[in-house]
RNA sequence: CGGGGCGUAGCGUAGUCCGGUCAUCGCGCCUGGUUUGGGACCAGGAGGUCGCAAGUUCGAAUCUUGCCGCCCCGACCA
């Protein structure tokens, strides 16, 4: 198979392709559309996981696990849930193999299951069945579950990290006594996603609600926060639903309220994916490789040694040792590499490929003068440094790369954001400088659903906070009262 | 499931139109030596049912048919 490393700005699916690969990240499987997740790709995912764990265990949430396979019955029982999902389902049938008559491993056909079973494509259902047991009064309530797991969409067609047959993700799942609760909750979980997102991936996003069109299967609202690639192009980066009643309805979930009444159940659910490994490659890698944020970095800072000879290699030994822990001792993840086997040529190229932030380099040069050659990864600038302090000075790097990394993604983004005012000028900027459109919509699906057959742009999401305007839909002509985000998506 | 492209060593590839010392080259790997401040160099070496199967032919990586697999585009997709 012919495949050439070509840059982003010819055909940025290739260029992505072509890094994930050579970054060591992931490899497609003999699964197809599944992924293997190499264990530096896993070790950014875990510290994703580390983060956003701690940021919801901050909002009362609390962990749980629930079963893979959920019943054919309890799926079918939320009507726009099971229509959202019934084309992206796989299905356990049976349970055992047996050997056929010649010698191959069959499925044995006397052992069918009597109701089918359904790989989760995520997890409402299960949940809410389970909530049933869980729910009798106001007092039970709320719940507020999380569960760290992985889910299976039967996608027609996949991309790495971004449309996985399967995928690792969590996914929170709430239940509330009033609706205001339940949709605060929805809220402030997007405030949690966005600040996760902006803060620790250095990808700025945009909150905003989604159109009825896109939102999630079953939900009443569907909050989002929409990142952009470096091509332009819109990747949701986590969702965040008010799912109403309808999951209470579904599974007969009621408490008594405080005057002994029936009510039935608010709910929410949350999630984000290891499509966000997607999001941070996408958004901040280079023609060297990835560029990983300094809080998300499975290791922030690798000390090459240089040396002539044994001699000189014990001496730097010893001051890496040094310097390592002093780094440690400040909170600073210190990976040393005194292999012999590679030069040093061959791992500075490495650890640019890895996106590791700094990269410190000490030779015999460094030796004699208690200097060392600090490199780092955003802007690919050295500079010699004097060992004297070094553990803060290095610090003070890797927080100004984390800030530099976000105000880089959103200069991109600004400067690719466009405002038009009409259909025409849509189109062009489409095909020509694809972005972000800041545009009027008049509010239908049938309005939406044009454009998105003529030019492939969706309606990202309609920002929250974004000031109101009144202005003519840029397709129908018809009144607006506010700009909405049009982009094509990943 | 449609449209296009591709399948040759661990990876990337030349050769296919026009059948015959064509199995090419680079990286990687192994051995020895010299090296080490930006992916080292020299010498030697290992490694391939040319995706699979059938057919045409004296002879097939090359031509024909069927199958399998992968990639891209579309349909699909929170």
């Amino acid at each position: 198979m012919s495949k050439e490393l070509v840059t982003r700005e010819e055909n940025y699916s290739e260029w992505y392709n072509e890094l994930v690969v050579k970054a060591d990240l992931a490899e497609h499987s003999a699964v197809k559309g599944c992924m293997v997740i190499k264990p530096y790709g896993y070790a950014i995912w875990e510290k994703m996981q580390q983060a956003l764990d701690k940021m919801f265990k901050d909002t009362g949430h609390v962990n749980a696990y629930f079963p893979l396979f959920i019943p054919k019955s309890f799926f079918s029982k939320e009507a726009s849930h099971v229509e959202g999902f019934a084309k992206e389902c796989a299905v356990v049938t049976h349970y055992r193999l047996k050997t056929g008559a010649d010698g191959n491993v069959v499925v044995d056909e006397t052992a069918k299951l009597d109701e089918e079973l359904i790989i989760r494509p995520t997890s409402e259902t299960i949940i809410w069945n389970t909530y049933k047991g869980w729910i009798q009064s106001y007092r039970d309530l709320p719940i507020l579950v999380n569960q760290w797991a992985n889910v299976v969409r039967w996608e027609m067609r996949t991309r790495l990290f971004l449309r996985t047959t399967e995928f690792l993700w969590q996914e929170g799942h709430t239940a509330h006594a009033t609706a205001p609760e339940a949709i605060a909750e929805t809220e402030q979980m997007l405030e949690v996603y966005a600040n996760f997102v902006e803060n620790y991936m250095a990808v700025p996003v945009i909150k905003g609600v989604k159109t009825a069109n896109e939102r999630f299967a079953g939900a009443i609202e569907t909050y989002c926060i929409e990142a952009m690639m470096q091509d332009g192009k819109a990747l949701q980066a986590g969702t965040s639903h008010f799912l109403g009643q309808n999951f209470a309805k579904a599974f007969d979930v009621k408490f008594a309220n405080k005057e002994g009444k029936q009510e039935l159940v608010w709910a929410t659910s949350w999630g984000v994916s290891t499509r966000l490994i997607g999001a941070l490659i996408m958004t901040h890698s280079d023609d060297k490789g990835l560029v990983l944020p300094p809080k998300l970095a499975p290791f922030q800072v690798v000390i090459v040694p240089i040396y002539k000879n044994e001699e000189q290699l014990v001496l730097i030994n010893e001051l890496a040792a040094k310097m390592k822990k002093a780094m440690e001792a400040i909170g600073i993840s210190v990976k040393y590499d005194n292999r012999d086997n590679q030069r040093p040529g061959w791992k500075f190229a490495e650890y640019e490929l890895k996106g590791v932030p700094v990269r410190i380099a000490i030779g015999g040069r460094d030796l004699e003068n208690g200097t060392v050659e600090v490199a780092r990864r955003d802007t690919l600038e050295k500079e010699t440094l004097q060992q004297i302090d070094l553990e803060n000075k290095i610090a003070h790097i890797l927080e100004q790369m984390q800030d530099n990394l976000y105000k880089k993604a959103l200069s991109m983004r600004e400067a690719k954001t466009y405002t038009v005012d009409t259909y025409e000028e849509f189109k062009k900027i489409l095909e020509e400088t694809p972005g972000f459109i800041m545009a009027h919509w008049d509010g239908t699906p049938e309005t939406e659903q044009k454009i998105k057959e003529e030019t492939k742009a969706t309606i990202r999401c309609i920002p929250l906070g974004g000031k109101l305007e009144q202005g003519k839909c840029i397709y129908s002509g018809n009144l607006s009262a506010q700009r909405v985000v049009f982009a094509k998506a990943y």
